[in-house]
RNA sequence: UCCGGGGUCGUUCAAUGGUAGGACAGCGGUUUUUGGUGCCGUAUAUAGGGGUUCGAAUCCUCUCCCCGGAACCA
């Protein structure tokens, strides 16, 4: 975290939800407790908007004193699996909050199906015989009224009879439903009259084929948020015309507890980012990407594969706060996080991912004719000393990056041309004498001499030298494999109007560069971690291939934006 | 069309009747054995009209714009 960010911190003043929590306990509401939840579907893999989610429902219990629990919102056996459970398990844990408790509201299906026959019993809940499409059509719509079924007035104890042989799996899938009998002239679409459970004879990941209908969402949301004595109930603002809906249901039950209210606040959007469940399974199933956790996609196993810290997504949730203004931010926000995050805890190696050859032509040899070989110890972090030195390899054959040489070279130009000096890093100063073309004028080979008297990389005199590169030894780096990605949809951008996004996406998001060279020290790490290559970016070492790198992002680049300009 | 939620620098989050502030992105400078990092400086905003008030981003009113809501999805 940079100063900047440091000191705003803790001037943030309190969100919303912060003010409203904070005021329930002064007013002794819900008897002074917090307790919030946080409830995904287990139909896909969490991704950079559900991380939003997970840090309001996680950071406010904890501030304020209260407990969070992961619970799985598993009523739709067609959609959910056991995989997905497991995922999200291990992608919480990854973000940094605790799955020791993990609930299901497949556990309550017992309770909340009692409750259920409570209300059929009070004449509030009644069995309809209609399908779908026609309970649908008495909807009515916006500014029009609904029609009443004629299921409605139907006797409780017949209802009960159904229900109860509904259960017991007397009737097809989806020939009847439940229903609440709430008032189908309501002006809020979610009060006329909403399905209670459907009748669905498919397998659930949990409870097996025990039962064969399902309670709806809002028929089992407020309901196991009561049964787990959850107070605030947190959620996205499409929510927000089910509140009614959430209370009504709650007003009707003998509840152990008090009545956990619910809070939307605004969903995150990112910029030239997808945060759509379906879109992201869309990719996946369309080989747009390798899987949900390709480093290209925004869910949270794709951004761990990618590098991203877990720090950093924490930081950067707590820094953007929570509103009820629709909005996108952007990526840039994020990524400026991850920045500051691995600057400090990252390690520098060098690399070059587009090799040229540089050959010191005053180079010594060993008294058996071969080249002589320096090692230098190199600093790992400069901003942290405690990660110390590394041993590299230095020779008078090296690789440079190609971008880092010009024949010709512009005015800004600060790296090597022929008659300039640089320093490569921690080794020596080195002059450009002369280059060697192909036939083409492709440049194949820069020629340099170095100053013996400048080891380590300072000279004796003082003079200085505009610009400090990275290199490799030629006879000690090894190859390896890097992946560049850009991002993945072209728009998705602030005020953008565009149709499906899907249709944005990049043909060309990654970019696979073999040849590129790495310390051969590198090979041999573990993989998983984060280093940064000198002036080129962060890159996270792929866990399963040690010579393999994606990278995470890239530096800020002033000599790209110089060329921009130019 | 009806109901609900929103509208503050380019972007986003603050300021709840009393100096419109921060971050990211810009721009200018500076330090630096990474054109990285750090540091210093700087421009840019209250959707519009009317009203209340000594004083309005904030309260009232009219208008405009954006988002959500009519699954047996969540």
């Amino acid at each position: 975290m940079t100063d900047a960010h440091a000191a705003s911190a803790p001037e943030r003043p309190a969100d919303f939800i912060r003010e409203l929590v904070a005021n329930d306990i002064e007013q002794g509401t819900f008897g002074g407790r917090v307790q919030t939840r946080f409830p995904p579907e287990p139909n896909g893999y969490l991704h950079i908007g559900h991380a939003k989610a997970i840090t309001v429902d996680f950071e406010l219990a904890n501030e304020f004193g209260g407990v969070c629990n992961l619970r799985f919102d598993d009523t739709n056996p067609d959609t959910e699996d056991t995989s997905y459970v497991d995922g999200i398990i291990a992608d919480v844990a990854w973000l940094g909050y605790p799955v020791d408790t993990v609930l299901y509201a497949s556990d309550y299906f017992e309770q909340i199906y009692e409750w259920a026959e409570l209300l059929v019993m009070q004449g509030k809940a009644y069995v309809d015989d209609q399908d779908a499409d026609s309970i649908r059509l008495q909807r009515g719509g916006y500014g029009n009224p609904g029609v009443e079924s004629p299921f409605r007035d139907r006797a409780p104890e017949e209802s009960l009879d159904l229900f109860r042989r509904m259960r017991a799996g007397e009737f097809a899938d989806g020939s009847r439903t439940l229903r609440a009998k709430i008032d189908m002239q309501h002006e809020n679409m979610q009060l006329r009259d909403p399905v209670m459970y459907r009748i669905r004879r498919g397998h659930h990941h949990r409870t097996g084929d025990a039962w064969v209908i399902y309670p709806t969402y809002d028929w089992a949301h407020g309901q196991s948020d009561a049964i787990e004595g959850v107070t605030h109930s947190l959620c996205t603002l499409e929510f927000d015309s089910h509140r009614a809906l959430y209370d009504w249901y709650l007003e009707q039950l003998p509840l152990p507890g008090d009545q956990p209210r619910q809070t939307e606040f605004a969903r995150l959007n990112l910029t030239h980012t997808i945060t759509s469940k379906r879109k992201l399974a869309q990719l996946v199933h369309d080989r747009h990407v390798d899987g949900w956790d390709d480093p290209r996609m925004p869910t949270l196993r794709g951004l761990r594969r990618r590098g991203y810290p877990a720090s950093a997504i924490r930081q950067f949730m707590a820094f953007i706060g929570v509103a009820r203004t629709n909005s996108r931010h952007q990526i840039e926000l994020l990524e400026s996080f991850v920045r500051t995050e691995l600057n400090r805890s990252s390690q520098r190696r060098m690399a070059v991912l587009d090799p040229i050859e540089l050959v010191l032509t005053n180079w010594p040899a060993d008294a058996d004719g071969a080249p002589t070989v320096e090692h230098f110890d190199i600093v790992n972090n400069p901003e942290n000393e405690a990660d110390g030195t590394r041993s590299v390899a230095f020779s008078g054959r090296l690789f440079i990056e190609r971008d880092d040489f010009m024949a010709d070279p512009p005015k800004q130009f600060f790296r090597l041309s022929p008659g300039r000096e640089v320093r490569l890093r921690g080794a020596y100063l080195v002059t450009c004498t002369g280059f060697e073309t192909s036939d083409d004028g492709t440049v194949t080979r820069v020629l340099a001499e170095y100053d013996p008297a400048t080891q380590g990389g300072s000279a004796p005199d003082g003079r200085k030298v505009k610009s400090t590169m990275h290199w490799v030894s030629a006879d000690h780096a090894v190859d390896a494999t890097v992946a560049l990605y850009e991002r993945l949809f072209a728009a998705v951008a602030p005020g953008e109007v565009t149709g499906d996004p899907l249709d944005d996406v990049h043909p060309n998001s990654r970019e696979i560069r073999t040849g590129c060279k790495v310390e051969a020290a590198l090979a041999a790490t573990p993989g998983g971690h984060v280093v940064q290559f000198e002036r080129l970016g962060y890159f996270a070492h792929d866990a399963d291939n040690p010579l393999l790198f994606h990278r995470t992002v890239g530096l800020r680049d002033e000599w790209a934006n110089i060329q921009k300009r130019a």
